[in-house]
RNA sequence: GGCGCCUUCGUCUAUCGGUUAGGACGCGAGGUUCUCAACCUCGAAAGAGGGGUUCAACUCCCCUAGGCGCUACCA
């Protein structure tokens, strides 16, 4: 039988990282063993269900490359036959009528509910204890055709429990005495989630479900229901959780935009990079290694080397420089700088693109200088972001000058004020025939610092500050070329840089 | 409260009874250099606690502690 998995989540918002990881191990053991990858949409809360969100999750899975199989499956458009299996199992007498009327979910019943089974766990109480459970069959049938309300409980059987063999868990075991007859159909007639999942995935031919392990205890109501419909369950693999430092629950509530996968996007992420990352959250191949492409880790990819506990998904709130995880971060630096270029090239392009830097000329006439820059520069970012920021000064004339760097290279060295226009015009006359290559500026560059008796340091930075408008970045012979002749002339030149006051 | 799951450096992890407990991120130091968040070298940094089992335990068992999850006519 081949392999079939599912990725089933509630369109209630934003792509959750920790979602997220769950689509991407479930596409992973699907793409190793050749099975099918199916999505499934869990719109049955309509008050909470959005098409945005479900357009926002799709997004997020296509971003990541997770490609589905077969036709989205909406669960609302199920809701008949999930009601029909409520019905097929309240006339087998596996499921029975409860007439108690239905209280509203406030907190404060909620609590009690749970004060309730408390007491129950402690014996004093049964979860088996519901009046209309044994209710006679005619007496149910009477007032149900009086019209009263009713929902459609489980009848859990009184002895016995539910065990399952968990990929990542073990073995796992629950007395059906810590199993309530859980709800089914609501009074109102609307299938509740634990019926749903199980009809939908029969339907789907579901052959494996892997899902976060906050499903632990849904699995072995989830494993009752499939018992009382007669089909067999399902192989189940649940995944650790992903916790935010200090191993509290990674929320958006709490911990905003990090958590979402589109924040990964925005903020000039590689996919592959924060697939990698992600993969590496929980899961190990036992190498000592990091980087992984997408075929190998479907290559690697197994159940057993899925961490059980949960892993802390490490940022510093209010910290720029650590607003989200720093392997992830580092990672993305990682992929940009050894990525094949090709491969790099259109993010770049949507980059500059989206920043108003782009020109059609670097795709044709200035191609080749358009990909040796990228080449160049890209050693040292770390999001797609910094193409459009740190690279700006390659693409455009209107970049600003870093304050901090003006005082460091050029306010430092008054002298510069002279020496680099001077520059400009050593350049201009020596390379009037002999082309501006790095070999040749070397040359130039350094015979001119020799005549001012000055260290080439100085030249240099201060070239860079002129140049780029920051202090840092590749060597000062590349950025030259990389600039060209004619834009290292006028900006060396430049009175801007000088008029940029550090004085505050 | 009950039931379940988990517990190796700050973080992600390796180890499947015998290791100086390894790697990565981050951090620190040094080096290279015209600068640097790049590169190179080095460094600090871990088996929750207590009992067993064993010649030998991070590794197996038990207890304790702590963390997490679930505990709805939500999903």
């Amino acid at each position: 039988m081949s392999v079939r998995v599912r990725f089933a989540p509630s369109p209630t918002g934003y792509l959750h990282i920790g979602s997220a990881r769950s689509a991407l191990f479930n596409y992973l053991y699907a793409r190793k063993v050749g099975g099918k990858f199916l999505l499934r949409i869990e719109d049955t809360d309509l008050a909470r269900s959005t098409d945005e969100s479900t357009r926002s999750i799709l997004e997020g899975l296509e971003w990541l490359g997770l490609d589905h199989d077969e036709e989205i499956v909406f669960q609302s458009n199920n809701a008949d036959k999930h009601r029909a299996a409520a019905r097929k199992l309240l006339a087998e007498g596996k499921a029975y009528r409860d007439f108690t009327p239905k209280a509203e979910p406030t907190d404060q019943n909620v609590k009690e509910g749970i004060a309730d089974r408390a007491r129950a766990a402690q014996g004093v109480k049964s979860m088996r204890d519901n009046q209309y459970r044994e209710l006679y069959r005619e007496e149910s049938d009477r007032r149900a055709d009086a019209g009263e309300p009713y929902a459609i409980r489980l009848k859990v059987p009184l002895a016995g429990k539910t065990a399952f063999e968990d990929q990542v868990y073990g073995p796992q075991e629950r007395s059906y005495d810590d199993t309530e007859d859980l709800v089914l159909l609501r009074s109102d007639g609307h299938p509740l989630y634990n019926l749903a999942v199980v009809c939908d995935d029969i339907e789907m031919g579901i052959t494996h479900v892997i899902r976060g392990q906050d499903h632990l205890t849904n699995t072995h109501k989830q494993v009752l229901i499939y018992e009382a419909l007669g089909v067999t369950p399902p192989t189940f693999a649940h995944l650790p959780l992903i916790m935010a430092p200090g191993k509290g629950k990674l929320s958006k509530r709490k911990h905003g935009e990090i958590v979402s996968l589109t924040t990964y996007r925005d903020t000039g992420f590689i996919p592959a990079a924060f697939r990698n990352f992600l993969a590496l959250l929980g899961w190990s191949a036992g190498e000592e290694k990091e980087i992984y492409p997408l075929g190998e880790l479907i290559e690697k990819f197994s159940f057993e080397g899925i961490h059980r506990s949960n892993a802390i998904f490490n940022f510093k709130e209010n910290d720029p420089r650590h607003w989200t995880d720093d392997k992830a971060l580092w990672m993305n630096a990682e992929y940009i700088r050894t990525m094949p270029l090709d491969d790099l090239l259109p993010m770049v392009r949507a980059e500059l693109r989206n920043s108003k830097l782009w020109r059609e000329e670097y795709e044709d006439l200035e191609k080749v200088w358009f990909d040796r820059t990228i080449d160049l520069i890209r050693q040292r970012f770390f999001t797609l972001k910094d193409f459009s920021s740190q690279g700006r000064a390659y693409f455009s004339e209107d970049f600003d000058f870093d304050p901090a760097a003006v005082n460091k290279n050029l306010t430092k060295f008054p002298e510069l004020r002279e020496w680099l226009p001077g520059l400009a015009e050593r350049f201009e006359t020596e390379f009037q025939n002999v082309p501006f290559t790095e070999e040749n500026i070397e040359t130039v560059v350094r015979a001119f610092t020799e005549e001012k008796g000055t260290k080439l340091g100085v030249i240099m930075n201060g070239a860079r500050t002129m140049l780029t408008g920051v202090a840092v970045g590749p060597s000062m012979l590349s950025v030259f070329e990389t600039i060209g002749l004619d834009r290292t002339i006028l900006r060396l030149r430049s009175q801007v840089a000088w008029n940029t006051s550090n004085s505050a």
